[in-house]
DNA sequence: AAAACTTTGTTTAAAATTTGACAATCTTTG
DNA sequence: CAAAGATTGTCAAATTTTAAACAAAGTTTT
């Protein structure tokens, strides 16, 4: 089982785990690689081969159990544990993903709201209170931080990593719209906004062509 | 050149052009793919032949001029033409990306935002009318939409998208945490933005797991 | 203006990913 | 409970993607 996981499984392991979300609200109790494959528009064999790199999860002749399958992905990626997650910037974004209460169905909670704007300070944003951004560095020293989501411009989220990254965090969502240069140790998940939409450009351009 | 342009190149498009815009930003003239290797963490072999594929954009002994290459990915990538984006659902994520400009700076143009509430009818937000769902039947008979944002929750989501594939739509950028089921020739670009926070968690385990 | 150096574009090789195939094995049916 | 049917897990082949290597062609130096 030491055998390295390809980054490409990774990728389509929360995908998997929402359609099995789907289909347990659904009430589906077993299903099938090839009815999965069907409704997610991938090869029946990508899926098995996918799954397989965690164990055998199914039964010949019989298929998947949702909920079992379901749970054994939930703990592969990790959600059966809590992770205290910190936002920087209390701009839209920011309020967007505080405000998006289903993040913490899957064991991430938000314990703190950072903004350089000292008048925003002592808001509250769905019960969490925004803090001035000079509380950071006692914050992390008195509080666990798993993860920090970068909301803020990109100058400014370069700074606050470096900061982060010596105060022990370990892993960034990053919205700004740049690289963050960390350690190797230290997780980058970037969400670049503005490249999914000259992605869009680009394939409007080419349907057009034809 | 009609060659088929891989998806893994696309997606490796706007990065460059980022870090290229940041060079053009610090004045530097000429870089070579070396140089931009080292900058970007990819080989250099990567970079000249994504580059290949649309053309020779370099010269021998002496690397690529920065300026000229910015612009012909933008060109490449459609950001030499205007594309209007209309954003369903003003909650936060629809006010942030509403609130974004330098989305407009790449051509890209947020003509409308609408939202079922009745009572955001007619605010504005940086300049852009709010407008009552039930508009966007009308709206898209009299306004061209290149794009639309879906900011609003799945359920809805699928049910917009289909309307607006109806009235002739053809891109959306799906913020909704579900897939969309849209002809072939209708291009949907997600931001699942748990999914991402899955892979964040799987990757921490795995890290703490060495 | 020749020699030394740099760097591209492109070919070829290596690695990774995806797909197809099928024996093994479980489930369902009669 | 045996036969028929379904579906997995896995091996092997095909395809795609990435990296390495190098001749060709330009630049810079002397």
């Amino acid at each position: 089982m030491s055998e390295k996981i390809s980054t490409a499984v990774i990728k389509r392991l929360p995908r998997y785990y929402r359609h099995l979300g789907e289909l347990l609200e659904l009430g589906v109790e077993r299903i099938s690689s090839g009815e999965l494959s069907e409704r997610m528009k991938v090869t029946a064999s990508q899926i098995r081969q996918d799954l397989n790199n965690f164990g055998g999860f199914g039964q010949q002749g019989y298929g998947y159990n949702v909920k079992y399958l379901y749970d054994e992905i939930a703990k592969i990626l990790g959600l059966d544990e809590k992770h205290n997650l910190i936002i920087i910037g209390a701009g839209n974004l920011g309020r967007a993903i505080a405000g998006y209460g289903n993040f913490e169905k899957r064991g991430f909670v938000i314990t703190g709201i950072f903004d350089i704007n000292e008048e925003l300070k002592g808001k509250r944003i769905r019960g969490i209170e925004v803090r001035s951004l000079s509380e950071l560095d006692s914050f992390a020293k008195n509080n666990k931080i798993d993860i920090a989501a970068l909301t803020i411009p990109k100058t400014e989220a370069v700074k606050v990593a470096d900061k982060l990254v010596k105060l022990g965090v370990k892993a960034f969502w990053n919205f700004a719209h740049t690289d963050l240069n960390v350690p190797s140790n230290v997780i980058v998940e970037s969400v670049h906004l503005s490249e999914s939409l000259m992605r869009i450009s680009y394939n409007l351009k080419r349907m057009e062509e034809k």
